[in-house]
DNA sequence: CGAGATTCATGTGAAGTATACCTTTAGGCTTAA
DNA sequence: AAGCCTAAAGGTATACTTCACATGAATCTCGTA
């Protein structure tokens, strides 16, 4: 569009109907009145927490499911409600949420605790001081308020899976230091079988409570997208078979409701750019695709060049030699050369290896430890996306990496 | 022909190193009495 | 002399390196049928 027809392209943008009502509703951040299919977990947990409003510590809970199965919804959901009840009664109650992946953030047992204590109004520096003195200033934070704590700790599989079960010992056993305040530990975890790799009395500690998730199957997404999107969109908007198809896609991902909805947000906002009113089914296809990039293009976006510099040499392998698995030798030798190219110094074979699991947790790619018997053993790895989201990716890098 | 032994390429754990940052402390400088 | 600032000392977390050993099936070796 030329620089004249700008004006004319937002009166149109006005003029047209708008497809969404409220987009804020499908949303992840977006916490639905009414939650559905899951008045079970809602009943366990909130009976399970409810002692709190009597000012006695709950037990310590642990949450399982698959991501989107509604976890984070429902713990939100019945902490409000438990924190408007103690706003009412005036009760010192304080609830606190930590989601454990983000990198950089509470990645380690000292940033974890560093970012406990910040909640509490405590400046702690990034590093520096030893990892029992930051749990020293945060004891004394939560001593001085005189309050009942909840610890809401989210995907601490995968903290655990990187740094040990230690930092959950300390966590479980802070409360016999404390005397004003008690705190209540919930865990919640993506991991179904994840408990097998903890210590025992970590284990029996942390999970007085468990509390288990099932995925939702297709026909509870198409209700859960049903309502959100009786808010969401104008009426009429959505062709018949949208929401069936983007619960079905959903449901083939262990019943993602999460992922349902994105793909019904960004369907909507696909077709809006398009100039559409109305939202088809062949735009669900074109969403999925775009969420898939989007997700990776961010993991991308946070992490250090070298990490960069490995993803480039893979798909660079990738596509100089499609369809073959690609060994960790072969990407060595690629990141050496894309080093030398952009003029690093090359990390150590160990630190490479390090971060090719560690794209393997991001779920940018799959890996198998294989034995090759005669000639060796390695990691056969594999991209878990697309390859015309590789081939965006990739230049993306290159030109992030100035090669 | 089959049971061990061997082999390769790299996985993986532990310990060491470099860097960035923190607090404490001691010394030097300034300032005000 | 008291107060303040600065730089050095001593300490820690984290990302990475170095070292050393572990792995596990294809292949080799060699004794036996």
């Amino acid at each position: 569009m030329g620089q004249k027809g700008l004006t004319g392209f937002f009166e149109n943008f006005l003029k047209q109907e708008p497809i969404f009502t409220n987009k804020k509703v499908l949303q992840s951040t977006y916490t639905p009145k009414t939650i559905l299919h899951r008045d079970e977990q809602i009943d366990q947990l909130a009976s399970i927490l409810a002692p709190i409003l009597r000012l006695e510590r709950p037990s310590n809970v642990f949450v399982y499911g698959r991501p989107g199965s509604g976890k984070s919804l429902t713990i939100q959901h019945v902490c409000s409600n438990i924190l408007r009840v103690a706003e009412k009664n005036k009760l010192e109650i304080k609830i606190l949420y930590l989601n454990c992946k983000l990198k950089g953030v509470a990645d380690t047992q000292y940033r974890l605790i560093a970012n406990l204590a910040r909640e509490f109004g405590i400046e702690v520096p990034v590093t520096g001081l030893p990892t029992d003195e930051i749990y020293k200033l945060f004891i004394k934070a939560i001593e001085k308020e005189k309050t009942l704590l909840i610890i809401i700790l989210d995907e601490i599989d995968q903290l655990v899976k990187k740094i040990g079960d230690e930092i959950l010992y300390n966590l479980t056993r802070i409360n016999t230091e404390l005397k004003n305040t008690e705190i209540s530990l919930i865990g919640i975890s993506n991991d179904l079988v994840f408990t097998n790799s903890i210590d025992p009395r970590v284990k029996s500690s942390l999970s007085e409570e468990e509390l288990i998730f099932p995925p939702y199957n297709a026909l509870q997404l198409q209700d859960i997208l049903r309502q959100r999107a009786k808010i969401a969109f104008r009426n009429e908007t959505i062709e018949e078979g949208v929401i069936e198809k983007c619960s079905a896609y959903a449901a083939r991902e262990h019943g993602d409701a999460r992922r349902a909805l994105e793909l019904l947000r960004v369907a909507g906002e696909i077709s809006e750019r398009k100039g559409k009113t109305n939202i088809k089914i062949t735009d669900i296809d074109e969403a999925e695709e775009k969420i898939d990039k989007d997700t990776v293009i961010d993991i991308i976006n946070t992490q250090p060049k070298q990490f960069k510099l490995v993803l480039y040499s893979i798909t660079k392998i990738h596509f100089s030699s499609t369809n073959t698995p690609i060994f960790t030798g072969e990407i060595y030798d690629m990141y050496k050369e894309a080093c030398f190219k952009v003029g690093l110094r090359p990390l150590t074979q160990r630190r490479v290896s390090d971060i090719i699991a560690e794209m393997d947790m991001l779920g940018i790619i799959t890996t198998r430890v294989i034995s090759k018997g005669r000639y060796g053993r390695t990691r056969e790895i594999c991209l878990a996306i697309s390859d015309s989201i590789i081939n965006n990716v990739s230049n993306i890098l290159k030109e992030g990496l100035s090669l």
